[in-house]
Order: structure tokens, then C-alpha cells, then sequence
DNA sequence: GTCTATATTCCGATAGAC
DNA sequence: GTCTATCGGAATATAGAC
């Protein structure tokens, strides 16, 4: 039931519990929370039903403790990143490059499954998100009020909806950057994910920096 | 298994096979596809087990049903849009208002719960997508040549990518407009739904229009 | 902590009466 | 076309040995 902490670098084995967590991120982000059974994920993991009863409790405490896992990582490279932005002259370039970093980064660490199962939760509305959804998307405030320096005027109302879909689209793009490049058509299968990130926080500038005059 | 057409505007009463579209739309659009029963289904429409079976055929028999109920209106939408735009001239708004309008068509017919399930299968990664994924959004090929000319020397592949985000932001806002206002803050809770839309077509102007000179 | 065995419920699909 | 009844299997969850 209880949900531990990861273990210090160095541990030589993976413990139960966290091949239970990698198993259910990867068969939740691929084919949906609902339709995994604890079954599959047991079978996945190599071990048996009773695990994840003992660790995990039921369904949504597995599910809590897989966002969980990452989400520790999120919040300080998000915290790191906002330090370090310039305390003048900023532009909607820079906010973008500070906003998608850190996904990029979870990205790096081999969270890709990850990112397309908070890409999921968002797009299904629900309240399943949990803990991530106060903590890694309300709570937006630092980054709207660096967005008013690039906007000023612009309502509070306008630059909160501006973040929210920066966010989806960050999420959507780099939950499967192999299906990014699939969408775009049979010449882009050589796009490499620096390629695609760049692209990326080119489209997180425009939506952060708002419509072009007409 | 046939799936029928469309009655008659004029019929009086729903059919089952309509019934079950309708029921399932909306328990799709909530709890998403792997998470819905067919037993649910059947409940909320009012009917039994064996009536999906005979209509349908199967679960994924519903689905495609489900997703084919409004896909026409679209398509239409999507084409009678495309020709009444001017000749030339045509700015980034104006193609993010004619991008936008066949959703919102949908939206206004009651089509919410098509809109937010069709939102989850774009975000989901799968091919779950069916019939949709190549009539409705791989065949951009007339929105790729309009925004050719609004940026011109941009490379296809990224005009493709804006064009793919362009819609996952769409169906992300109008898939499930109150949630939509809930997580722009207290202030939004009286954000009318043609604000909604006109903040999102600035959006999508956005992101068609490309990065700000930095 | 990890396993087997099991209790109980629910699932998709079909058969057959009407 | 619509219903009830039912089959075979899979689901969550727990009990209890080790």
C-alpha cells in the first residue's frame, strides 16, 4: 500500500514495486488506464496479481504511484529553469525553451511513456490526473507572470489558456516523437528529436506570444 | 452489423441503433473506450446486450459507428469552408477561422462528446482512430497549400506539424468547454463559448502563422 | 515480501424464443 | 428487431501458506 521512494542510485536490482511502475507507464501510456487489466500488468512486471494488491493497494494507487514517480523530477527542473531565465528582455522564445525543457528532460531520462500517459489523462478531462494536476499544470503562476512581461495588457484569462495548450501541445509532440514523425508525412522519418524539439518551441512561442496582427 | 444511415430529419423516435450511438458517444467521450462495457452501453440506452451484438456486430463495430455518426458534417463543413475562402490575400486568421469552424459546427450540434473522444484517440497514439485518421486528418492537403502561401519557403514537413497540433488544440478546447473554462481560473466562469472560440482561433492563428521574429 | 489458490463479480458473445 | 438465458472466460480482490 504504501508507496516508497525511488532508491538511491547504484541499487543493482529493480525492486518489485518499481518494475510494477515501469510495467503499468508504458501499458497505461500505450493502450489506455481503463483498458489495462492489473493482469497484464502483473504479467508484464513478472510477478503475480497479490503484488500489486500489497504495494499498490488497488488500481488507482498503482496509477498514483506511476505519475508520482516522475513528477519530482518535473517541478525542480521546472524551478531550476525559471531561476535561471535572464531578469530582463525577456522574449516569448526564451519562455518557450524554459517551458518545454523540462519535458525534454524527462524525454532524455527515458520517460516517454510518461509524458504520453499525462498527455492522455489531459486530453480525457477527467479528474484522474490527481496529484499532477494541481502541482504541474494550475499551478502555473511564476510562468504567467513572465508571460505578462511579453504580453502586457493581454488578460490573465488569455495567457492561463495560452499555457494550458502550450502544455498539451508539448505533451502531445514529445509523448511519442515516433508518431510525430509519422503524421508529418514519409519525408520525415529522418527527423531527429533535436529537429522536432526545435520545431516544437518554435509552435510554444507562437501560442505563448499570441496571434500575429492582421 | 449494417451501420444505417441517418434518419430522416422529421422521424420521431430514435432508434435503438441510435440510442446505442448516442450512449456510447458520451460514455466514450468520459471514461474512455477500453474503459466502457458494452453492458454500460446497453444500460444507458435503455436496451440489451444482444442489440449492440446485431447492430454492431462488436465493440469495435460500435466505435466505428460512433465515429463515423458525425463525420460527414464534418467533411462537408471542411469543404464548403475551403471554398468559400477568397482567392488570394489570405491571412493566418483567416485560415485559422475556416480550420476552426467545422468543429465548432460540430460543437454547436451537440457534438461535444465526438469532439472530446476524437481528441482522446489523436492523443492516445493508437489507430484506434479508424476511418477518421485518414479523411480527417492526414488529407490536409488543401489546408497545407493555403498556408504555402501565407508562409512561404516554410519546409511541408513543418507546415504538416502545425496543421497537427493546430487540430490536437482545437479538439483539446472544444472536446469539453467547461473544463476548459475551469482551468483558466475563477474569473473564466463566465467565459461564453463564442469567446472561448475566438480565443482559439487566435490560438490556432498562432500556430499556423509560425515563431515571432526574436 | 512473495507466492498459490480461490471467492465473487463482470465481461463479450451467442442461442433461441417471440 | 428485440428480448431472456446462458456459456466460457477474465476481471478484481482476498485468504493463507511459506
Amino acid at each position: 500500500m504504501v508507496t516508497r521512494a525511488a532508491p538511491a542510485s547504484g541499487t543493482r536490482a529493480a525492486t518489485t514495486a518499481q518494475r510494477l511502475i515501469v510495467a503499468a507507464e508504458r501499458l497505461f501510456a500505450e493502450h489506455g488506464i481503463g483498458a489495462v487489466s492489473l493482469r497484464t500488468v502483473m504479467q508484464a512486471a513478472g510477478t503475480n496479481v497479490a503484488a500489486i494488491h500489497y504495494h499498490f493497494g488497488s488500481q488507482e494507487g498503482l496509477l498514483d504511484a506511476v505519475l508520482r514517480s516522475r513528477l519530482d523530477q518535473v517541478l525542480g527542473e521546472r524551478k531550476a529553469v525559471l531561476t535561471e531565465l535572464p531578469e530582463g528582455g525577456i522574449t516569448a522564445g526564451d519562455l518557450a525553451r524554459a517551458f518545454v525543457q523540462p519535458v525534454v528532460a524527462v524525454l532524455a531520462s527515458g520517460g516517454e511513456h510518461w509524458i504520453r500517459l499525462v498527455g492522455r489523462l489531459l486530453a480525457s478531462g477527467g479528474d484522474e490526473l490527481g496529484v499532477i494536476s494541481e502541482s504541474f499544470f494550475e499551478r502555473n503562476a511564476t510562468f504567467v507572470e513572465l508571460l505578462e512581461r511579453v504580453s502586457p495588457g493581454v488578460p490573465r484569462r488569455t495567457l492561463n489558456f495560452r499555457l494550458t495548450q502550450a502544455m498539451n501541445v508539448t505533451l502531445n509532440v514529445l509523448g511519442d516523437t515516433e508518431r510525430t514523425r509519422r503524421l508529418q508525412g514519409p519525408g520525415a522519418a529522418t527527423w531527429t528529436t533535436d529537429e522536432i524539439v526545435a520545431d516544437l518551441v518554435g509552435i510554444v512561442a507562437s501560442v505563448l506570444a499570441g496571434p500575429p496582427a492582421q
